[in-house]
DNA sequence: ATGCGTGCAAATACTTTGCATGCCC
DNA sequence: GGGCATGCAAAGTATTTGCACGCAT
């Protein structure tokens, strides 16, 4: 059992909402998916090798799993969009380079702690958050 | 003549672009807009008041001035996108409560130091970043 | 039996594109 | 005059919704 499906039934199970038979298979194709998917691509490929399943019933799942945050949304700028698995929900903190677009995870200690009481001072409870650093990551400063 | 004008006009120098009339107008009312905006109602009030814009341009202009980090995308969940003027290009940190989708900023002192210096230390240059904490506002906790 | 979840199809929203025309250098 | 920018309309893509039906409590 991946933690996906766990994550997934405890989120569901806190808003009162039942963990389908189509909402388990979602969640098993999602975890084989290393890139980024499509929905039309997903729901195809889907629809080939598993029992078939609704273009409604997809997406109303996928937008549990966005507000679950287990999943994000990728959008390509060109009119095409993208979902992707959250593998590391800890890790929230990036350095994006704006050259090569590689992406990589950064863990900053001392974050958390500033940052909850900023939000303290402000009266707001903060549950997630996501920085993303853009600029140029090292291999493409020595070689551009 | 703002902020946005000229750091448009250097972005599209960059890019052999030309800063036509067009463009002009459109930053001239993005400025004016002081809450996020959809391009429907942007389209519509504009082509009240002012000369008449094609929704094409519009969107080819967006896409422009998203590409140079000076306005922002969001998605509300809900089918719908805004776009919003990134106002102060230093301080891109929010609050978001998860529950009225209220946007504050915050401004933490410390904290571009701090990460200045954890990307020194991996040999990434910094040029901006986005800071986002989901949580709840002090209002949505007072009255649920 | 009640009520949430599903699946379909239609509706809605968002964005890009082909093409003819216009404007700037 | 050449080439990029614009505007229109149409096409393309993404997402939501109404409704009837099914399934689990």
């Amino acid at each position: 059992m991946s933690d996906l499906h766990t994550q997934f039934e405890v989120y569901l199970g806190k808003h009162n909402q039942r963990y389908t038979q189509q909402k388990k298979d979602i969640v098993a194709s999602i975890v084989t998916q290393v890139d980024p998917f499509e929905i039309e691509t997903f729901l195809a490929q889907f629809n080939k090798d598993k029992r078939k399943i609704g273009r409604a019933t997809l997406y109303r799942t996928i937008k549990q799993l966005l507000d679950a945050k287990l999943i994000q949304k990728i959008d390509t700028g060109n009119g095409r969009v993208c979902y992707k698995y959250n593998q590391e929900l800890q890790h929230h903190d990036h350095m994006i380079c704006n050259q090569c677009g590689q992406l990589y995870a950064i863990n900053i200690e001392k974050l958390s702690n500033i940052l909850n009481n900023e939000c303290k001072a402000f009266g707001f409870t903060p549950e997630y958050r996501s920085l993303h650093i853009y600029g140029k990551c090292s291999n493409c400063r020595t070689n551009p």
